[in-house]
DNA sequence: CAATCATTTCGACATAATTCGAAATAACAC
DNA sequence: GTGTTATTTCGAATTATGTCGAAATGATTG
Protein backbone atom coordinates (compact mmCIF):
# COMPACT_ATOMS: atom_id res chain seq x y z
CA UNK A 1 0.00 0.00 0.00
CA UNK A 2 1.03 3.50 -1.12
CA UNK A 3 2.26 5.77 2.36
CA UNK A 4 1.05 9.21 2.09
CA UNK A 5 3.33 11.47 3.11
CA UNK A 6 1.64 14.54 5.60
CA UNK A 7 1.29 16.95 2.95
CA UNK A 8 0.38 20.23 3.91
CA UNK A 9 -3.49 20.25 4.45
CA UNK A 10 -5.71 22.61 1.21
CA UNK A 11 -9.16 22.54 0.46
CA UNK A 12 -9.28 18.97 -1.45
CA UNK A 13 -7.10 17.27 1.40
CA UNK A 14 -9.22 18.62 4.22
CA UNK A 15 -12.38 18.22 2.99
CA UNK A 16 -11.93 14.52 1.74
CA UNK A 17 -10.47 14.06 5.25
CA UNK A 18 -13.60 15.37 6.56
CA UNK A 19 -15.51 12.94 4.50
CA UNK A 20 -13.57 10.21 5.28
CA UNK A 21 -15.22 11.37 8.96
CA UNK A 22 -18.55 11.55 7.62
CA UNK A 23 -20.11 8.03 7.72
CA UNK A 24 -21.26 6.32 10.82
CA UNK A 25 -19.64 2.79 10.00
CA UNK A 26 -16.38 5.10 9.86
CA UNK A 27 -17.04 6.56 12.34
CA UNK A 28 -17.34 3.96 14.15
CA UNK A 29 -14.56 2.68 13.57
CA UNK A 30 -11.90 4.86 13.90
CA UNK A 31 -13.70 5.56 17.29
CA UNK A 32 -12.91 2.03 18.09
CA UNK A 33 -9.84 2.59 16.71
CA UNK A 34 -9.01 5.05 19.40
CA UNK A 35 -10.22 3.34 22.05
CA UNK A 36 -7.74 1.06 21.14
CA UNK A 37 -4.33 2.86 21.29
CA UNK A 38 -1.49 2.81 19.63
CA UNK A 39 -1.56 -0.82 19.55
CA UNK A 40 -4.35 -0.84 17.29
CA UNK A 41 -6.50 -3.51 15.75
CA UNK A 42 -6.24 -6.23 13.22
CA UNK A 43 -8.94 -5.97 10.40
CA UNK A 44 -10.92 -9.35 11.69
CA UNK A 45 -10.87 -7.46 14.87
CA UNK A 46 -12.16 -4.58 13.66
CA UNK A 47 -14.82 -6.63 12.12
CA UNK A 48 -15.88 -7.91 15.12
CA UNK A 49 -16.33 -5.80 17.20
CA UNK A 50 -18.04 -3.12 14.59
CA UNK A 51 -20.02 -5.87 12.93
CA UNK A 52 -18.97 -4.63 9.70
CA UNK A 53 -18.00 -7.25 7.24
CA UNK A 54 -14.62 -7.87 5.75
CA UNK A 55 -14.44 -6.27 2.22
CA UNK A 56 -16.74 -3.40 3.38
CA UNK A 57 -13.96 -2.88 6.38
CA UNK A 58 -11.46 -3.03 3.89
CA UNK A 59 -13.00 -0.37 2.18
CA UNK A 60 -13.60 1.89 4.60
CA UNK A 61 -9.57 1.92 6.34
CA UNK A 62 -8.49 2.33 3.13
CA UNK A 63 -10.33 5.81 2.76
CA UNK A 64 -9.50 6.52 6.48
CA UNK A 65 -5.92 5.88 5.79
CA UNK A 66 -6.03 7.78 2.71
CA UNK A 67 -7.27 10.93 4.81
CA UNK A 68 -4.39 10.22 6.89
CA UNK A 69 -6.30 9.21 10.26
CA UNK A 70 -5.23 5.44 10.14
CA UNK A 71 -1.84 3.52 9.47
CA UNK A 72 -2.13 -0.16 8.58
CA UNK A 73 1.11 -2.36 8.87
CA UNK A 74 1.32 -5.59 7.90
CA UNK A 75 1.62 -7.44 11.33
CA UNK A 76 1.83 -12.04 10.27
CA UNK A 77 -1.11 -12.82 8.44
CA UNK A 78 -2.91 -9.57 9.96
CA UNK A 79 -3.00 -6.19 9.15
CA UNK A 80 -2.84 -4.26 11.98
CA UNK A 81 -5.03 -0.70 11.92
CA UNK A 82 -4.24 2.21 14.51
CA UNK A 83 -5.50 5.61 14.75
CA UNK A 84 -3.81 8.64 14.18
CA UNK A 85 -6.38 11.00 14.59
CA UNK A 86 -5.05 13.39 17.44
CA UNK A 87 -2.86 15.73 15.60
CA UNK A 88 -5.14 15.03 12.58
CA UNK A 89 -8.40 15.86 13.95
CA UNK A 90 -6.15 19.10 15.49
CA UNK A 91 -5.06 20.25 12.12
CA UNK A 92 -8.68 19.68 10.33
CA UNK A 93 -9.94 22.08 13.64
CA UNK A 94 -7.66 24.60 12.79
CA UNK A 95 -7.64 24.36 8.72
CA UNK A 96 -11.75 25.46 9.28
CA UNK A 97 -11.23 27.91 11.88
CA UNK A 98 -7.67 29.92 11.98
CA UNK A 99 -8.58 32.35 9.83
CA UNK A 100 -11.76 33.43 11.63
CA UNK A 101 -13.37 36.93 11.52
CA UNK A 102 -10.37 37.95 8.98
CA UNK A 103 -12.97 39.47 7.17
CA UNK A 104 -14.60 41.13 10.11
CA UNK A 105 -14.77 44.52 11.39
CA UNK A 106 -16.66 43.13 14.28
CA UNK A 107 -14.86 40.27 15.42
CA UNK A 108 -16.38 37.28 17.28
CA UNK A 109 -15.99 37.11 21.71
CA UNK A 110 -14.92 33.38 20.82
CA UNK A 111 -13.23 34.36 17.93
CA UNK A 112 -9.66 32.67 18.46
CA UNK A 113 -8.02 35.59 16.92
CA UNK A 114 -9.47 38.38 18.85
CA UNK B 1 -36.93 26.91 8.77
CA UNK B 2 -36.91 24.88 11.51
CA UNK B 3 -33.96 25.79 13.98
CA UNK B 4 -32.80 22.50 15.90
CA UNK B 5 -31.79 22.50 19.32
CA UNK B 6 -28.32 21.72 19.79
CA UNK B 7 -28.67 17.75 21.03
CA UNK B 8 -26.10 15.55 22.08
CA UNK B 9 -23.73 14.02 19.69
CA UNK B 10 -24.20 11.06 19.37
CA UNK B 11 -22.90 8.79 16.54
CA UNK B 12 -25.59 9.66 13.75
CA UNK B 13 -25.43 13.07 14.43
CA UNK B 14 -21.86 13.76 14.45
CA UNK B 15 -21.68 11.61 11.39
CA UNK B 16 -23.49 13.92 9.51
CA UNK B 17 -21.83 17.05 10.65
CA UNK B 18 -18.40 15.78 9.41
CA UNK B 19 -19.77 14.60 6.49
CA UNK B 20 -21.53 18.35 6.41
CA UNK B 21 -17.35 19.28 6.38
CA UNK B 22 -16.64 16.65 4.06
CA UNK B 23 -17.34 18.69 0.16
CA UNK B 24 -15.47 21.07 -1.08
CA UNK B 25 -18.00 23.65 -1.78
CA UNK B 26 -19.23 23.27 1.63
CA UNK B 27 -15.84 23.39 3.32
CA UNK B 28 -15.45 26.43 0.97
CA UNK B 29 -18.58 27.73 1.82
CA UNK B 30 -17.92 27.46 5.32
CA UNK B 31 -14.29 28.97 6.01
CA UNK B 32 -15.61 31.98 3.95
CA UNK B 33 -18.58 32.12 6.54
CA UNK B 34 -15.83 31.79 9.37
CA UNK B 35 -13.72 34.20 8.03
CA UNK B 36 -16.71 36.86 7.63
CA UNK B 37 -17.04 36.35 11.49
CA UNK B 38 -20.30 37.12 13.48
CA UNK B 39 -22.03 39.72 10.99
CA UNK B 40 -22.51 36.47 8.18
CA UNK B 41 -22.99 37.01 4.52
CA UNK B 42 -26.10 36.91 2.63
CA UNK B 43 -26.52 33.63 0.23
CA UNK B 44 -25.72 36.32 -2.49
CA UNK B 45 -22.46 37.40 -1.56
CA UNK B 46 -21.61 33.95 -0.72
CA UNK B 47 -22.38 32.98 -4.21
CA UNK B 48 -20.43 36.38 -5.15
CA UNK B 49 -16.98 34.78 -2.99
CA UNK B 50 -17.43 31.22 -3.79
CA UNK B 51 -18.91 30.83 -6.93
CA UNK B 52 -21.79 28.72 -6.31
CA UNK B 53 -24.88 29.16 -7.85
CA UNK B 54 -27.84 30.41 -5.75
CA UNK B 55 -29.78 26.92 -5.93
CA UNK B 56 -27.23 24.78 -5.03
CA UNK B 57 -25.99 27.24 -2.30
CA UNK B 58 -29.22 26.67 -0.79
CA UNK B 59 -28.54 22.88 -0.95
CA UNK B 60 -25.46 23.18 0.92
CA UNK B 61 -25.95 26.17 3.34
CA UNK B 62 -29.21 23.83 4.35
CA UNK B 63 -27.14 21.09 4.99
CA UNK B 64 -24.51 23.14 7.03
CA UNK B 65 -27.26 24.32 9.30
CA UNK B 66 -28.87 20.93 10.00
CA UNK B 67 -25.61 20.34 10.88
CA UNK B 68 -25.43 23.27 13.49
CA UNK B 69 -22.51 24.79 12.09
CA UNK B 70 -24.48 27.92 10.13
CA UNK B 71 -27.45 30.10 11.35
CA UNK B 72 -29.50 31.41 8.92
CA UNK B 73 -31.72 34.32 9.80
CA UNK B 74 -34.10 36.69 7.10
CA UNK B 75 -32.49 40.22 7.34
CA UNK B 76 -35.39 42.20 4.59
CA UNK B 77 -34.93 40.38 1.83
CA UNK B 78 -31.99 38.86 2.27
CA UNK B 79 -30.85 35.65 4.58
CA UNK B 80 -27.84 36.47 6.63
CA UNK B 81 -25.73 33.43 7.06
CA UNK B 82 -22.93 33.09 10.23
CA UNK B 83 -20.84 30.23 11.27
CA UNK B 84 -21.38 28.68 14.36
CA UNK B 85 -18.53 26.61 13.87
CA UNK B 86 -16.63 27.23 17.10
CA UNK B 87 -18.11 24.97 19.61
CA UNK B 88 -19.14 22.68 17.36
CA UNK B 89 -15.68 21.70 15.92
CA UNK B 90 -14.64 21.81 19.48
CA UNK B 91 -17.52 19.16 20.03
CA UNK B 92 -16.28 17.18 17.24
CA UNK B 93 -13.16 16.83 18.00
CA UNK B 94 -14.10 15.22 21.64
CA UNK B 95 -16.33 13.26 20.41
CA UNK B 96 -13.65 11.58 18.32
CA UNK B 97 -11.15 11.57 20.88
CA UNK B 98 -12.63 11.82 24.49
CA UNK B 99 -12.64 7.92 25.10
CA UNK B 100 -8.96 7.70 23.76
CA UNK B 101 -6.92 4.07 24.58
CA UNK B 102 -10.06 3.54 27.35
CA UNK B 103 -9.82 -0.09 26.06
CA UNK B 104 -5.87 0.30 25.83
CA UNK B 105 -2.62 -1.28 28.26
CA UNK B 106 -0.35 0.83 26.82
CA UNK B 107 -1.53 4.53 26.58
CA UNK B 108 -0.24 6.61 23.48
CA UNK B 109 2.03 9.49 24.61
CA UNK B 110 -0.39 12.01 22.96
CA UNK B 111 -3.41 10.41 24.16
CA UNK B 112 -5.38 13.54 26.68
CA UNK B 113 -6.26 10.40 28.52
CA UNK B 114 -2.68 10.12 30.09
C1' DC C 1 3.93 -28.31 -1.19
C1' DA C 2 -0.90 -28.47 0.74
C1' DA C 3 -3.96 -26.59 3.98
C1' DT C 4 -5.52 -22.70 6.43
C1' DC C 5 -6.35 -18.12 7.93
C1' DA C 6 -6.52 -12.98 6.96
C1' DT C 7 -7.33 -9.61 3.86
C1' DT C 8 -8.16 -7.66 -0.70
C1' DT C 9 -9.97 -7.29 -5.35
C1' DC C 10 -13.63 -7.67 -8.43
C1' DG C 11 -18.22 -7.13 -10.31
C1' DA C 12 -22.55 -5.84 -9.43
C1' DC C 13 -26.38 -3.52 -7.52
C1' DA C 14 -28.88 -0.08 -4.78
C1' DT C 15 -28.93 4.20 -2.79
C1' DA C 16 -27.58 8.87 -2.10
C1' DA C 17 -25.28 13.24 -3.39
C1' DT C 18 -24.21 16.97 -6.54
C1' DT C 19 -25.43 20.15 -9.74
C1' DC C 20 -28.14 22.93 -12.76
C1' DG C 21 -31.83 25.93 -14.84
C1' DA C 22 -36.49 27.24 -14.77
C1' DA C 23 -40.32 28.30 -12.31
C1' DA C 24 -42.20 29.59 -7.75
C1' DT C 25 -42.19 32.22 -3.48
C1' DA C 26 -41.06 36.25 -0.38
C1' DA C 27 -39.95 41.00 0.71
C1' DC C 28 -39.60 45.40 -0.40
C1' DA C 29 -40.19 50.05 -3.19
C1' DC C 30 -43.12 52.70 -5.81
C1' DG D 1 -51.52 46.86 -7.35
C1' DT D 2 -46.63 46.34 -10.65
C1' DG D 3 -41.86 45.64 -10.81
C1' DT D 4 -37.40 44.29 -8.75
C1' DT D 5 -34.37 41.68 -6.11
C1' DA D 6 -33.29 37.53 -3.13
C1' DT D 7 -33.87 33.01 -2.22
C1' DT D 8 -36.07 28.49 -2.55
C1' DT D 9 -38.37 24.57 -4.66
C1' DC D 10 -38.79 21.42 -8.26
C1' DG D 11 -37.40 18.01 -11.67
C1' DA D 12 -33.96 15.77 -13.90
C1' DA D 13 -29.29 14.23 -15.16
C1' DT D 14 -25.02 12.86 -13.78
C1' DT D 15 -21.81 11.04 -10.69
C1' DA D 16 -20.36 9.10 -6.32
C1' DT D 17 -20.84 6.08 -2.37
C1' DG D 18 -22.03 1.93 0.34
C1' DT D 19 -22.68 -2.75 0.43
C1' DC D 20 -22.23 -7.52 -0.46
C1' DG D 21 -20.48 -12.28 -1.79
C1' DA D 22 -17.36 -14.89 -4.45
C1' DA D 23 -13.04 -15.45 -6.06
C1' DA D 24 -8.12 -14.11 -5.71
C1' DT D 25 -3.95 -12.94 -3.19
C1' DG D 26 -0.53 -13.26 0.79
C1' DA D 27 1.33 -15.22 4.95
C1' DT D 28 1.97 -19.03 8.01
C1' DT D 29 2.00 -23.79 9.76
C1' DG D 30 2.97 -28.51 9.37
Amino acid sequence: MKMESPLPLDLTRAASAFAALGSEQRLAVLRTLVRAGPDGLSIGDLGGRTGVTGSTLTHHVKILATAGLVTQARHGRSIICAAVAFDEVQDLANFLLTECCADSVSPDKDCPNG
